[in-house]
DNA sequence: TTGTTGTTGTGAGT
DNA sequence: ACTCACAACAACAA
């Protein structure tokens, strides 16, 4: 390589040192390395018209968990020798300003599949072949390449994770080791006129103080995630007896699974060290559970659903999308509010909610029972809009994970048995029956005694005095009754599937137009369902 | 065409 | 802890 040129690096994801293939080989062979990281206003910056603090796309807690990150990885490459440059614009635009105006021969950047970054690349690599710039853009957020698999399936991805896992079958670098450490990086060359700074704080981008009680308890940064990766594979016997659908959903003073789905999304931990590091303590230990249910079976489901996502055109929507089933959903506002505000009138579901605003995670099975309560189990709201919400609120929100488990918990694809509905009411219960969750999360029922805390609307008006909540003042009554709501969206999910089946999936705009008509001119007989219906809060 | 399988339901019964 | 009825789906393999 000439003298005088150097590399540009572009962090995206991939927020780490370790096992970072595109940082490595930007940095050899090089004389400068430009560590760059575009802060896309769009992403960042505050949006006053939103429903919850944050920029358009991203509530503050996940933001702020980016600048924590960003800070570390700075932090680790002053260590190296070098910085993080801070840069601020549309990424594209800056990028290219920034290989017009620097001595660059080389870009390297992780690859991605999500649609935003699959175009975002198209332009940028673009303008850098045209002007004789080298790209290297590998495959390392995910065990496998996505693009590998559906070529292997011959043109489509697997649609069930046995197929899925059947046609990966060993990753490639199963066996060798993993770059993990860095011992220096070459120099930051000239940066020119281009406006360089340091990560900003939170305030620097414009979002005042903002409450303490609303920070989530989790940090970012690599430096974070290896500390968390540690902890977590320290207890072997935990690590070799990990299932999945076995956690406890109530547990948050000590969470039932790693939390490290977080540092995964960002890139702050390789999904690739962290499956070394559970083959050996695999190793180690006489037996362990097996996917789908281990913890390498989940990192299984997360390569899972980047393939299906990346091979399937709209995957994020309803419409146009070929795994999706067409269903007439409710375009119902309030509902959808009186969900995503936590007033649903159901202890356990708003309780989760409240989790969802405070600390951007709760575990997986509590995502299930708020998402099948929005959807097909109660509210009968359009998933594309529980999945929103959620986008913005979880600082682990991926967006291939986020929609492929959208799509599941509303039966539109993956999953079909539409008559397995979470009860808002036991299904908390099994695990916490003094609904010690509930109290932490929704303090305003916290005196109310165990036998009432899931249902608090039945107990005597006695006792919701004596507990300082009075149903409908101080916590709302159910919004819908969910015997008779559920049985009636089992009978929304059976007509719409037999629509379905009789089209062969080939579902109209005005099919279901049709359908949402037959569904309210045919509303449940009456007398077959033994329940009176409640009256829904007003 | 048929049988098998599918990470994670509920409520009642033993 | 396990079983069953509930009412029953799609994808895949044979």
């Amino acid at each position: 390589m000439a003298s005088g040129s150097g590399s540009l690096m572009w962090f995206r994801k991939g927020l780490r040192i370790h096992d970072n293939p595109a940082l490595e080989d930007a940095a050899k062979g090089t004389r400068f390395l430009y560590p760059v990281f575009v802060i896309d206003p769009h992403y960042m910056e505050p949006d006053p018209n939103s429903f919850s603090p944050g920029s358009p796309r991203a509530g503050l807690n996940r933001i702020r968990f980016l600048l924590e990150s960003l800070v570390d990885l700075d932090l680790s490459l002053k260590k190296l020798g070098s910085r993080l440059l801070v840069l601020k614009g549309e990424p594209s635009e800056v990028l290219i300003r920034c290989l017009k105006e620097w001595d660059v021969t080389k870009l390297c950047f992780e690859y991605d599949t999500e649609p935003y970054y699959q175009a975002l690349d198209v332009k940028v690599k673009t303008y850098a072949s045209n002007a004789g710039i080298e790209v290297f853009s590998p495959v390392s957020h995910t065990l496998f390449n996505p693009a590998d698999i559906i070529h292997k399936n011959g043109g489509r991805p697997p649609l069930t994770y046995q197929s899925f896992v059947r046609l990966a079958g060993q990753p490639s670098w199963a066996s060798s080791p993993l770059s993990i450490t860095v011992s220096s990086l070459p120099h930051v060359g000239d940066v020119g006129s281009c406006e360089i700074s340091e990560v900003p704080t939170i305030e620097e981008l414009g979002y005042g103080e903002s409450p303490q009680d609303g920070f989530s308890p989790f940090r970012g940064g690599e430096s974070e995630a290896l500390k968390r990766l540690r902890k977590s594979i320290a207890d072997k016997v935990w690590v070799a007896t990990f299932e999945k659908p076995k956690g406890n959903p109530s547990a948050f003073l000590k969470p039932a699974t790693t939390v490290l789905s977080p540092y995964l999304k960002f890139g702050c931990l390789s999904c690739r060290y962290f499956y070394q590091c559970l083959q050996d303590v695999y190793r180690n230990v006489k037996r362990h559970t097996s996917p789908p249910v281990s913890l390498v079976g989940q990192l299984l489901w997360r390569d899972f659903f980047y393939t299906v996502a990346l091979g399937t055109p709209n995957f994020d929507q309803m419409r146009g999308n070929r795994i999706c089933k067409q269903i007439p959903w409710n375009d119902n506002d309030e509902l959808l509010a009186a969900w995503r505000d936590a007033r649903t009138g159901y202890p356990w579901i708003d309780a989760i909610m409240v989790q969802l605003c405070k600390w951007g995670w709760m575990h997986h099975l509590a995502r299930h029972s708020v998402a099948c309560f929005l959807t097909r189990g109660d509210l009968f709201v359009h998933w594309e809009k529980g999945r929103d919400v959620f986008e913005r609120l979880l600082i682990d929100s991926d967006w291939a994970i986020n929609n492929g488990n959208w799509l599941w918990l509303s039966c539109s694809s993956f999953f079909y048995q539409y008559n397995r509905i979470y009860s808002p009411i036991s299904f908390g219960k099994k695990y916490d029956p003094n609904g010690d969750y509930i109290r932490h999360f929704l303090p305003v029922l916290k005196d109310m005694p165990k036998e009432y805390i899931y249902e608090p609307w039945t107990a005597p008006l006695s006792v919701q005095t004596k507990a300082k909540c009075i149903i409908g003042r101080d916590y709302p009554k159910p919004v819908v009754p969910h015997d008779s709501e559920s049985k009636e969206c089992r009978r929304k999910m059976a007509e719409a599937y037999t629509l379905n089946q009789k089209l062969k999936g080939v579902v109209s705009e005005e099919d279901l137009k049709n359908l949402r008509r037959k569904l309210e001119e045919h509303p449940e007989q009456e007398g077959k369902s033994k329940r009176t219906r409640q009256k829904p809060v007003g």
